[in-house]
DNA sequence: AAATATGCG
């Protein structure tokens, strides 16, 4: 297939071709001269001076790597017989004279999907009038039904006097909420919009919907009541349901209580009366198939405080919502702080406020601590540590170095004031004015816990609030071999996301007697409620994604926290007793914290929220985003349009096309949607839900704690990852071995030892479910299942696995240069991608450390910037599924070389002759997937069909050069290789 | 040469 044999494009072209599993290093007779290598580097001109000289070396470096790439591109050539066989292919395919296809906003609006889609749209608003006796387009709401009323109302009073119902009866009586019954009752009655503010605890988000429901079936308007009440996370949708579900004494979805979160839902039976909990995003599904919401009553936004972007959202929505349907009712909730801008945003709707019930907390700062404690700060060897940034991590480094001059005065007027005060003795002062005060130190807080060891002789348990995975582990080893806590005994629970812990009732349970509880969590324990804590130890520090909009680029950072974080994290200490909350900076430092951390939606690529909008046909994308409570700078948006534009989910006038419109009912990133479409296409379904799944929640694999494990799970990833260069297929590997390991009963072992966790891969599994059934809904399979035969004819063909990871993440790709030392050994990968320059790998990754690469390209899902800027995940795939399912083709003549790129950037070497027959199948094959996406249907594999006959041409060419890279296929021309889909 | 805030469809 390609002139020259064993599977190596490029390599031997130049002096440093980028190295291969077979190379023959010593193959660099004509390395020399200038550049690149550790020899014989050139010297700059002498007549530069300083800045200008590193100026030079920059420059020459870049021009040797252009060289560098120019001379190891790989190239593509097929052998005669390939030729003719594509020739009479491309032959047949033409003179199947087909009808032109549509294109543009006629074909989108002509497709089977779009269509279908208007026809839900209108069946469910008219059904709503014709219900109403209105003519259909008129938007209505619910329509009452007196006989539901009345029976919804007999109900209710004969509930009344159960004694499970009263007794729970008593216990809401004296939640805050309750009492305030007639105060919100009323409001409810006099406005359309409200905002609803109180602390955790008060009972709003129990209480108040239930208030509502039985108000509206006592007063006999039962019908006209549908609640539907939003939550951020699941795990509360699905308590909060049971917990009203129980306290109205009734079974959950039976009666008048529901939840529906993405995974699962229980909603009620009956259709009217009733509450529902949902996750937000839930809420979001239901208005592209009934845009108005005329199902429901109420609609009751709670933890609006999170400023989530569904949220925000929402808001938006409900904001043009209350004026079409003047009969629906909107309940905001949030947690105390910033109710005021609720209100505003509303047209100064009225806000009521219900006071919490928590147990008050003592603050102490720093220089309390260090008075407490007696600790002294050790000087730094290393001057210059990272610091802690503030609110925008993105400022220059001048600004940044201002803002540090200006608080060190701000610190310097502070210890002064509290001199003169005597608050402090000297000694105290004179550590807390050392820059060391300013940061993380996990001495300190062992210091701090054996003073509260030494003070508190309850054993009252410690929650410590640190920034991530590095100080749990670090503090939990140092605690645990730290023995002295004043002969009490400790039991240290470490919280993480990415920590089997999680799931495990000893968080949340009373430790044994005599033993004292210290859990050391991340931000996770800001929203889950652990009840018996007594002290909080608060490093102030959290983490936090935000995005660059100069380098296009998502980035981790640690910055100080938020007054509502701090404020958060003390209140943890007060819900079943009197506590202390330490925060580990001074006061000054807290007068530098915002009161809010930015939104997320500020923070964020907006490319779902733009597609939501497109989908919901909420009108032109940049005026409704200016009406965001908080807008996006306009260049988010424009970054967002682009990329949704390149990855065809709009046309280039802005329209969804009917990929878009798939893409956005999936219950994923816009990628990986992609990719799993091309998989229902492709048959490779089983594989590639696996890596969806995992891509759209999370990694199978746990950290265990204990110091150099990282390492063992390391070296288990690369075992399972089998040399396939492929995060994602060792994914796909970890799954199927946990299943054939399940068959023998050994799937405990196989978790253990693979550093699986068995509760995510079963979710995982769970998952690959429910993708399976969109597939199928969307007539991409025709059964539901998973691991269906008929759906899975490429599953186990590595190199089409490969190939449709490319397809859905493209333009995700890097390059891979590994050069070769004079003593012929190899050097370090070095990865590019075009808009960021140089990346690494991230050492989790299988690929890190690699220096044997057969084929130069990586696909990647994800990439973000923390100390340095990363590729997540990674999967080594070849020229074909670049060319054909990557961006534009274009082809040049360089002197006599063939050059074809794609999108301009990505280049390989072709003859013309051979070009024309590649673009001419990539043509057949967009035309193909345009018209499948939008018609969806199974794929025809039948040679004598067209499709069948194209599919198999382009799986043919893809794996022949798959299975040729890995040296497995036929180095002369010989075309033994055609029954690939046998 | 080296690392993993948290959610949601």
């Amino acid at each position: 297939m390609r002139g020259r044999g064993g599977g190596s494009y490029g390599r031997g072209r130049g002096s440093r071709g980028y190295a291969s599993s077979s190379a023959h290093h010593s193959q660099g007779p004509g390395r020399g001269g200038e550049g690149g290598g550790t020899g014989g580097r050139l010297r700059h001109p002498p007549h530069l001076k300083g800045r200008e000289i590193g100026l030079w070396y920059a420059k020459e470096q870049a021009r040797i790597r252009e060289k560098e790439d120019k001379e190891t591109r790989p190239k593509i050539e097929l052998s005669p017989s390939k030729r003719a066989k594509i020739t009479e292919l491309l032959g047949s395919l033409e003179r199947h004279s087909k009808a032109s296809i549509p294109t543009g906003a006629a074909a989108i609006n002509d497709s089977h999907v779009m269509r279908r889609y208007r026809q839900n749209v209108e069946s469910n608003v008219n059904a709503a009038a014709i219900r109403a006796g209105l003519r259909p387009g008129d938007i209505v709401g619910l329509v009452r039904n007196s006989e539901w009323d009345e029976s919804l109302k007999n109900d209710l009073e004969r509930k009344q006097s159960s004694p499970k119902y009263q007794t729970m009866m008593r216990f809401r009586e004296k939640l805050p909420a309750y009492q305030f019954k007639d105060e919100f009752l009323k409001l409810m009655r006099e406005n359309q919009v409200i905002v609803i503010s109180g602390e955790a605890g008060c009972g709003k988000t129990t209480q108040c919907c239930q208030l509502i429901l039985d108000e509206m079936i006592q007063s006999g308007n039962g019908s006209l009541c549908n609640i539907v009440c939003t939550q951020p996370r699941r795990i509360s949708a699905v308590t909060v349901a049971e917990r009203v579900t129980e306290e109205r004494d009734e079974q959950i979805g039976r009666n008048s209580v529901g939840y529906s979160i993405g995974l699962e839902s229980r909603i009620p039976e009956r259709d009217k009366g009733t509450i529902l909990f949902c996750t937000t995003g839930v809420v979001f599904k239901y208005l592209i198939d009934d845009p108005k919401l005329t199902k429901y009553s109420h609609v009751v936004v709670d933890e609006i405080h999170d400023r989530d972007v569904l949220s925000d959202f929402l808001l938006m929505i409900l904001k043009d919502l209350v004026n079409l349907r003047p009969d629906l009712k909107v309940i905001l909730m949030s947690a105390t702080l910033n109710a005021d801008k609720l209100s505003n945003y509303f047209r100064h709707c009225p806000r009521f406020n219900i006071p919490g019930s928590t147990f008050p907390v003592t603050e102490y700062f720093m220089e309390d601590v260090l008075l407490q404690t007696s600790f002294t700060f050790e000087t730094n060897k290393r001057p210059q540590q990272r610091r802690c940034r503030g609110k925008n991590p993105r400022k220059s480094e001048d600004q940044g170095k201002s803002e540090d001059q200006k608080f060190k005065r701000m610190l310097e007027s502070h210890v002064r004031k509290l001199e003169r005060d005597k608050t402090y003795p000297r000694h105290v002062l004179k550590e807390l004015i050392k820059p060391e005060a300013e940061e993380l130190n996990l001495d300190l807080i062992t210091s701090l816990i054996l003073h509260i060891c030494e003070t508190d002789r309850d054993n009252g348990a410690i929650l410590i609030f640190v920034p991530g995975w590095d100080q749990i582990s670090k503090l939990s080893t140092q605690l645990q071999s730290c023995c002295n806590f004043s002969g009490c005994s400790i039991l240290i629970i470490p919280l993480h996301s990415k920590l089997p812990t999680v799931n495990q009732k000893e968080v949340f349970s009373r430790p044994p007697s005599g033993r004292r509880k210290i859990v050391i969590a991340t931000n996770i324990a800001e929203t889950s409620t652990i009840d018996d804590i007594v002290f909080v130890i608060d490093t102030g520090r959290i983490k936090i994604t935000n995005f660059d909009l100069q380098r296009n680029l998502e980035t981790r950072d640690t910055e100080w926290v938020s007054m509502a974080n701090a404020t958060q994290r003390k209140g943890r200490a007060g819900r079943v007793q009197p506590g202390i909350c330490y925060h580990l900076y001074s006061k000054a430092r807290e007068n530098t914290f915002e009161s809010f951390k930015k939104p997320e939606i500020l923070r964020k690529r907006l490319e779902e929220v733009v597609l939501q909008i497109k989908t919901l046909n909420l009108g032109m994308t940049r005026p409704f985003l200016k009406r965001l409570l908080d807008p996006p700078p306009y260049k988010s948006l424009e970054l967002a349009i682009q990329r949704l534009i390149q990855l065809h989910a709009l046309d280039s006038d802005e329209n969804l096309t009917p990929l878009g419109f798939h893409l956005s009912h999936l219950p994923m990133d816009l990628q990986t949607g992609k990719m799993i479409l091309m998989a229902g296409i492709f048959e490779c379904v089983d594989p590639i839900l696996s890596i969806a799944a995992s891509l759209s929640f999370k990694d199978p694999f746990y950290i265990p704690l204990g110091l150099g494990q990282e390492k063992n799970v390391d070296r288990a990833r690369r075992e399972l990852g089998d040399g396939s260069k492929s995060d994602h297929l060792t994914i796909v590997r970890a799954i199927e071995g946990y299943q054939r390991a399940q068959s023998q009963n050994r799937e405990r072992d196989f978790c253990y030892r693979n550093f699986l966790s068995e509760s995510t891969v079963n979710l995982l599994m769970n998952m690959k479910k429910q993708l399976a059934e969109h597939l199928h809904q969307m007539e991409y399979m025709s059964t539901a299942t998973v691991d269906d035969v008929e759906h899975n004819v490429n599953s186990d063909n590595i190199g089409i696995v490969k190939a449709i990871i490319c397809a859905g993440l493209y333009p995700n790709i890097a390059t891979v240069n590994v050069r070769v030392r004079m003593d012929g050994s190899l050097g370090f990968a070095k990865i590019r991608t075009r808009e960021d320059g140089k990346v690494y790998l991230h050492p989790k990754s299988v690929n890190c450390n690699e220096n044997i690469f057969e084929s130069r390209y990586l696909a990647y899902f994800q990439k973000m910037k923390t100390s340095f800027l990363s590729l997540y995940d990674t999967t080594m795939i070849t020229p074909f599924p670049l060319i054909f399912f990557g961006g534009q083709l274009s082809f040049r003549k360089e002197k006599n070389l063939g050059v074809v790129s794609v999108d301009q950037n990505l280049e390989f070497l072709m003859d013309e002759d051979v070009f024309d027959l590649v673009q001419a199948l990539r043509k057949h094959l967009d035309e193909f997937l345009e018209e499948k996406i939008a018609n969806p249907g199974p794929t025809c594999w039948h040679e004598l069909s067209k499709e069948g006959a194209l599919m198999r041409a382009i799986i043919e060419l893809i794996t022949a050069e798959y299975k040729e890279m890995l040296g497995e296929g036929s180095a002369s021309d010989s075309d033994s290789d055609d029954d690939i889909i046998a």
